[in-house]
RNA sequence: GGCCUGGUAGUUCAGUUGGUUAGAAUGCCAGCCUGUCACGCUGGAGGUCGACGGUUCGAGCCCGUUCCAGGUCGCCA
């Protein structure tokens, strides 16, 4: 092997000050440029790149192996600092540059199959196949840094603040409730299966009735559910727990805690308390219960303005109960032609909206696609309601709550979008409350729980629970930043017959409560103090702070949109040997 | 499972109405070059146009099937 240069120093955190000081580095090649007599290479480690320079001062033998440099070599220098003569302001350490006297091979590459530079747009699989050049990066490398930054910060404060991290179990017991389980079979059990956990939940509580009192946990989750931008099957929740608190603990313990990080990895002062909003306000106002408070374009109800039209989308949909619902986008009438709204119109579609109505508030005119329906006083009527001027443009939704919700929402944030208005730099941050208990499911028609039945139902709502459980609103909140859910948590069911009474509201018999949460039941028996929690989506939070899309950007081996690794190539068959020992038969 | 977008050189892309030997940039290789930093100059190599089938005198282009990737809806208590 060749002899190995002891590095001094990192390439990236090399400066003036450090001139004419003797340094070895190690790195990599990034860029070899030869002028004949004169040869610069760039030699980039995880800190940065530096500018290494071989003269005809240097022995031939070592100015003829620096003409050999490639991208990618991995190499040893030693070398004087100086101050350039031709300073770069580009490169942060464009100051100086490295006059190298000794150079060392370590390896040699070929050609890579990506290029190494931040800016570059290559097809995503290959990123992520080659993902060890992928990360070779600065940009990568700075994400992976943040991201060590951010749990470095989490476990900090909470420790400070009497939480203690405990590991729970990867191998748990499968719940057919929420997402789908991975499942890992059980050789000493044959038959039997083992489940990933979709998150510590019910380890947490246990932990509470241990008496551990403040928990917080770095866990691992898996969901196998389909992957999108922002969902991985496997992530990494910030999990906490607290006994003896209320709603109001929680969520200033939560503030000090991302006051803490946007300090600490942004040198950003985020203004405490966060806004409160409710469920009920957030989808009236926003169309969306993880609202995106950057800009404007709130929801507004038509439904008492147009309640006596003939128009027969808007009629109908009154009067089977559901909504007519509009935004008004700001100067967007120059901005939208007829073609564009179709095509905003075709992409609602995803989200059950039959059309959206349009109306043009121009100089002493309102165009409308429903002119035939509607005289230029009901239209008047309608843009008074978004108090809109010359050159607004509204877009209504007429259907049932659920998709007049959707589609505005949607549309809302995507205008926003193609307007230019969503800035990365800027952190609204908010807490939406009053969850309700439950949801109907929309096949069976029975209720289910939002959260999960843990969660402790609003104390003056508990009289509902036998009359009209729909009402029931919980002590649940989400933290939302940027129209992102960022986490969510709920004040927990400690009290026996309160649990009783929700799981007799979701239609669950004593017996399929003991055989799924039997032992969180059981241990509530002896004694639970009242307690709630919340976590956090780690790889959503990494990922806002970066100001990057996807969280494939700040997972250092992320899965593609198959659910595989590109990398080691998993999922893969096994040995049938495998199988036989644990009972596994392939269909 | 549905919808949208895409698949052409190592990489990123262009490719007109279906018509000669499929182009550009970059990367790669060789030579020249002492202040470059996206170095420059000269030359060169590099292609199963995702796959299969069809229409046609002729298909990168049209049709069908299929595979792959990304986004998204469903799904994600």
């Amino acid at each position: 092997m060749a002899e190995l240069l002891k590095r001094t120093h990192m390439c990236g955190t090399l400066t003036a000050a450090n001139v004419d000081e003797e340094v070895v580095l190690n790195g990599w090649v990034a860029k070899q440029r030869s002028l004949g007599g004169l040869i610069f290479a760039d030699l980039r480690d995880k800190t940065g790149i530096v500018q290494i320079t071989f003269d005809d001062t240097i022995p031939e033998e070592v100015f003829k192996l620096a003409e050999s440099l490639r991208s990618e070599y991995v190499i040893g220098v030693k070398g004087i600092v100086k101050e350039r003569s031709a300073k770069n302001p580009n490169l942060p350490t464009g100051e100086i540059e490295v006059f190298a006297k000794e150079l060392v091979l370590y390896s040699e590459s070929e050609t890579p199959p990506i290029y190494i530079k931040d800016d570059d747009n290559v097809d995503d699989n290959l990123r992520l196949k080659y993902r060890y050049l992928d990360l070779r990066k600065l940009k990568m490398q700075e994400n992976l840094k943040f991201r060590h930054k951010v749990t470095k910060v989490a476990r900090d404060y909470f420790d400070e603040n009497g939480f203690m991290e405990v590991e729970t179990p990867i191998l748990i017991k499968s719940t057919p409730e929420g997402a789908r389980d991975y499942l890992v079979p059980s050789r000493v059990n044959p038959g039997s299966f083992y489940a990933l956990p979709q998150s510590p939940q019910l380890f947490k509580q246990l932990l509470m009735v241990s008496g551990c009192d403040r928990y917080m946990q770095i866990a691992k989750c898996f969901r196998d559910e389909d992957l999108r931008a922002d969902r991985q099957p496997e992530f990494t929740q910030i999990d906490l727990e607290m006994s003896f608190v209320d709603q109001d603990d929680v969520i200033a313990m939560q503030e000090g805690f991302l006051k803490r990080v946007f300090k600490d990895c942004l040198n950003v002062d985020i203004q405490t308390p966060f806004p409160r909003i409710p469920y009920d306000e957030a989808m009236e106002r926003y169309g969306s219960d993880k609202p995106d408070t950057r800009f404007g374009f709130e929801l507004k109800s038509l439904n008492e303005v147009v309640k006596d039209t003939e128009f027969k989308v808007f009629a109908d949909a009154l009067a089977g109960g559901g909504d007519v619902r509009g935004i008004c986008i700001d100067g967007g009438s120059p901005k939208f032609s007829r073609k564009d709204i179709d095509k905003l119109t075709d992409r609602t579609k995803a989200y059950g909206a039959k059309g959206v109505v349009w109306l043009r508030v121009e100089e002493g005119e309102y165009k409308s696609s429903v002119n035939k329906f509607f005289d230029q006083d009901q239209l008047a009527e309608i843009a008074k309601v978004f108090d809109a001027k010359v050159g607004d443009l509204i877009l209504i939704v007429a259907d049932k709550a659920k998709v007049v919700f959707d589609s505005l929402g949607f549309l809302r944030r995507h205008i926003a979008d193609l307007l230019g208005l969503l800035d990365d730099t800027q952190f609204n941050l908010l807490w939406v409350t009053e969850f309700p208990m439950f949801e109907k499911d929309d096949e069976t028609g029975e209720l289910k729980a939002m959260h999960h039945p843990f969660t402790h139902p609003k104390e003056e709502d508990i009289p509902l629970l036998d009359t009209e459980p729909e009402k029931v609103k919980a002590d649940a909140y989400d933290i939302v930043l940027n129209g992102v859910e960022l986490g969510g948590g709920s004040i927990r069911i400690h009290e026996r017959d309160l649990q009783a009474k929700m799981f007799k509201a979701l239609n669950l018999t004593e017996e399929e409560c003991q055989e799924k949460f039997g032992f969180l039941l059981d241990a509530f028996k002896y004694g639970a103090p009242p307690h709630g929690g919340l976590a956090y989506g780690l790889d959503r939070l990494v990922m806002l702070l970066c100001g990057q899309h996807s969280i494939r950007e700040i997972i250092a081996f992320p899965k593609n949109q198959n659910a595989q690794c590109m990398v080691c190539e998993a999922p893969g068959t096994v040995e049938d040997d495998q199988l036989e020992e644990l009972g596994i038969a392939l269909r």
